[in-house]
DNA sequence: GAGATGAATGAACACTCGTTCTTGGACACG
DNA sequence: CGTGTCCAAGAACGAGTGTTCATTCATCTC
């Protein structure tokens, strides 16, 4: 008698690039399963069709994102080469998919903190993953001699926070287009490491 | 007849203290004030009698921190000087200054988007203010030709989360001290400008 | 056509949220 | 001693929380 469910279609899609967007707007404990549902354009009972609950739908961003991130970097950062190269070939793979993904990116980053145990668990080791990729290349470096480094591990981490920080600040409507963007973190990072190819 | 309140002082700034940790550590959505208020020995009602609202508070924190900050900044880096001595003071004085408050500056990194549309415009010019005074660093030591950046805008946001990320990683029973951290992070910092004054 | 499946609904669950209000004890000052 | 101020307690407010449930419809398969 009511009128009920309209059709849908990708709902489960739906549901996590909403999802996705407002978690990265407002933080994990900031978003109700009503304003997700409300979001997409059903009831928020009817998200329970698609993930038992709302951990495990912040559980299946972070892990789907670590995983293609890995991924993706493994695709673009050749295992063999100079280090000068591979450092070049992350750097502009960070930025360029930091720029082009920032809400799952955001997320990665902040919400660890509201992942339960085994959440947490599951993701920690892929981020270490991603993060051991560039402390091989500055360690390749240093040892070759092409790098001055002094505390690999400060300089490793302080570069990916300097990365990772694109997400806050561009806009593809700012002054600076990837390319240009993307060259300067190049050319900044190689300098950091004491590096000056152009010489 | 019920046992009433025990005597107490010092209430406000208690509640400032474990407040200032639970954002930090949760966020503030993920904050209750019966959280704060259990935290410190109190019931929630009576968050009431210092502080009108939890806006109010998470507004007092963002505000008194980011004044500080700014006051400090400005007593530790000279106004005059050559841009590399006033570039080594602004890196020492943010990492350890970030290493000592990582509560505060965590909040007021993360928290802009829980601030309502006044305590965002109490809080926001000041920290354009203490950013500027790193760019105003950068374009000096650009004009004198003692840097070399490429996009003086970007390298000073890639420099500020590369030095604010220290809050991240940091821990006093790691295996590095402070002065270590502060020393690697200026030769990072003075070699990502192009400027090695050891040569 | 019959039946199974997937996916939506609205109502309800037991809590928790920020906030308000009344009450009353402790202490300072006259 | 009386009065006022400060600050705590406790109860209550209405709204919102994640989640569960029975039900209903549309669609696919045999």
């Amino acid at each position: 008698m009511t009128l009920t469910h309209a059709p849908r279609t990708n709902t489960k899609e739906e549901l996590r690039a909403h999802a996705r967007r407002l978690f990265a707007k407002h933080g994990y404990e900031g978003v109700s399963m009503r304003d997700i549902a409300g979001s997409v354009g059903i009831r928020q009972s009817a998200i329970y069709n698609h993930f038992p609950s709302k951990q495990h739908l912040l559980v299946d961003l972070m892990l789907n994102h670590m995983k293609r991130l890995l991924d993706a970097m493994q695709g673009a950062v050749p295992a063999s080469g100079t280090p000068v190269e591979r450092l070049i070939a992350f750097v502009r793979f960070h930025v360029t998919y930091h720029i082009d993904q920032p809400d799952d990116v955001f997320l990665a980053y902040m919400e660890l903190r509201s992942l339960d145990t085994e959440g947490r668990a599951a993701i920690v080791p892929l981020r270490d993953t991603y993060e051991q990729t560039l402390r091989t290349i500055l360690e390749d470096g240093a040892a070759s001699g092409v790098f001055t480094v002094s505390e690999n591990n400060v300089v490793a981490r302080g570069l990916l926070a300097m990365l990772t920080g694109v997400t806050v600040w561009f806009r593809d409507s700012g002054s600076l287009d990837r390319d240009t963007v993307a060259a300067a973190y190049i050319e900044t990072v190689l300098q950091a490491v004491g590096c000056t190819p152009n010489r």
